[in-house]
DNA sequence: TATTTAAACTAACACTTGTTAGTTTGAAAT
DNA sequence: ATTTCAAACTAACAAGTGTTAGTTTAAATA
């Protein structure tokens, strides 16, 4: 038994070709031909398609929320609080590369749940801009429009998933620091 | 008459969909109802659905190449051949915001043109990635690992699509001035 | 006026989609 | 030895998919 329960398994091949082909473009007999089974077989474990895109981008969804709380209410400088944020998404990507894929971009997919994953990241960059806010008022943060700063780190963070494979010789640590650098520090010499 | 050939009107209004929920989410019928005419009649000005994917993405990786070539042979440093960069990527996301969202997600879905599309990309990623390493040997540019900053720059300006929208009052001029300090500067006072 | 043309239409096709119902299998628990 | 149960199966469904063929319409051109 490679992992957890036959549920997880089927998550997990389905993030793998969620995020090759897309949520959409995937079938039930795509995820049952790479589980080696019939696709009608995937019911005895899942109870929908929708069923596993919630299980995949909801779950990544709330380690993203729990980490930011972690960081609110932590007694730190505005610098510190976002090489923590970088640091959450790091590790939070490298653990989960595949169903990163679909947290960036088949969450408009999600349906009952779509309205309680809006919550939650509305929530996750009120907070970080409320951190980029209160650096710039403690001049920790040069002073300008918070909004272009928070989609600039976001995005770089966003888009880990789509390079960190290409790179697995670097640990996480290191990763985390070299992007705390460019990000924080600019690229300037 | 809202703009150029009919055709033309169906790959814009197909882009604004392609946006919304992806290409393989979009049916033909939908991208008629849109146009208030039936999925049959596409197919007086288009040849098939890739065709109109194949439209929108190879148009813009084309773009993106072309403002590459001219950067490449300008006589300027790197940081200004970054600032250029960051310049092209606003002004083409500005005018192509619906457009950009299939070259980001739905590149993989061409099929005869991927090869194409995938050999301008990687084009523009060396020709990104020597500017960097240029920039460092004549100490412009922070020494360390290029893939970090290539990346994160990158991921960035790809992502511009997704807020840009939000805040069309920013002049691109400003917007792109912006861009520059946080990317290039970093965000440290 | 007669002809051409752009652009729509109806009707249908072969295939794929997610899902359900009911059944079989083989190992573990009683 | 009997029962239970997880996990697979076959067969089928209703709806939706991209696309084709052939036809109609109305405006522009000859």
């Amino acid at each position: 038994m490679k992992q957890g329960t036959r549920k997880q398994q089927i998550v997990n091949i389905a993030a793998r070709l969620f995020k090759e082909r897309g949520y959409s473009a995937v079938t039930m007999r795509d995820i049952a031909t790479s589980m080696g089974i019939k696709a009608s077989s995937l019911y005895n474990h899942i109870n929908s398609k929708q069923d596993i895109l919630t299980n995949i981008i909801i779950f990544l969804a709330e380690e993203f929320t729990n980490g930011m709380e972690d960081i609110k209410v932590s007694n730190i400088n505005s610098i510190e609080k976002l090489n923590k944020i970088i640091e959450i998404h790091v590790n939070i990507t490298i653990q989960n590369t595949f169903e990163m894929a679909s947290l960036n971009n088949d969450w408009m997919h999600l349906e009952e749940r779509l309205d309680y994953y809006l919550k939650l990241r509305d929530n996750y960059e009120d907070n970080f801009r409320k951190i980029i806010v209160e650096g710039m008022e403690n001049n920790e943060i040069i002073k300008g429009n918070p909004e272009v700063i928070l989609f600039s780190i976001l995005s770089t963070l966003r888009s880990l998933y789509l390079w960190i494979p290409k790179k697995e010789e670097q640990k996480p640590e290191d990763l985390a620091q070299n992007l705390t650098n460019v990000l924080i520090n600019g690229v300037k010499a």
